[in-house]
DNA sequence: TAGCAAGCGTTATATTGTAACACAATAACC
DNA sequence: GGTTATTGTGTTACAATATAACGCTTGCTA
């Protein structure tokens, strides 16, 4: 049972959510103004929390952040995004075989990962045509 | 054939190679300060064009950079990369197998990669003990 | 020799993320 | 209940990362 989420971090959850693709802090943080969040560090420990409870991804490579949509994510070993140069859109994937080659890879080098990154910049079917 | 290196591009790569791990711009530049570096446009388009031949790696997750050690690096299709976050290690590998996953997924869902980010964070073999 | 592309040096600014502090709400415990 | 530990809050100030824009130089190359 996830525990009740605050204010501010069911604030920038619903921010995410309502979003058609990922927000930088900072445009979060904009859009909050009227909803009383008025600095970063407001909306930096919400975000922390969301994605030590696996609602929102980061994206590393954009530094942005994008609420979870996949409702299985939590049982993947690893998450992929796939992420449009185009029109934005980000599409997020399970990645079991790959994620089975990464463990393969890891316990043949005696690593443990605790996190993985997967990202893939490029051009979405439909932007393609 | 590659092109030569300008000065300023030499520089940081040879900063980089020297290097026993990831070094943020900042820090390049502040090696460099003698050398005659002294802000960072002049870094960030040396790296942007090193980037850009493949000399060195991006680490989107550290928003550090890396020289390239693996020899055959160009011949892969993508590179991954396992960053220790105790030592701060970072092992680059190749991924073949992990590298048709992936473009299976690309096929089955159209999806043209241009960039492919892999990144381990977790703890190596010898900080395992 | 004129034009062009790439790079350079510089200043200023934009963007992303934290440290630190005092206080408030909540949860856990006896 | 009352005490205490944990977590979250609001705030200010700042650190770290990255880019815009300008005018100039250099090396091709047509
Ligand atoms: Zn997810
Ligand atoms: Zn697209
Ligand atoms: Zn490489
Ligand atoms: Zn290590």
């Amino acid at each position: 049972m996830g525990k009740a989420l605050t204010k501010n971090q069911a604030l920038v959850l619903d921010t995410l959510s309502r979003a058609d693709g990922p927000l930088s802090a900072y445009s979060i943080l904009d859009d909050l103004r009227d909803e009383g969040m008025q600095a970063p560090p407001q909306v930096y420990r919400a975000l922390e929390k969301l994605l030590k409870t696996g609602l929102i991804h980061r994206l590393e490579s954009l530094n942005a952040y994008i609420a979870c949509r996949d409702p299985d994510c939590v049982s993947h070993t690893v998450t992929g995004f796939a992420i449009c140069e185009t029109c934005g859109d980000v599409i997020e994937f399970a990645g079991e075989k790959i994620s089975r080659q990464l463990k393969d890879w890891e316990d043949d080098n005696g690593f443990l990962a605790e996190k993985t990154t997967i990202e893939l910049r490029g051009i979405c079917k439909p932007c393609k045509g």
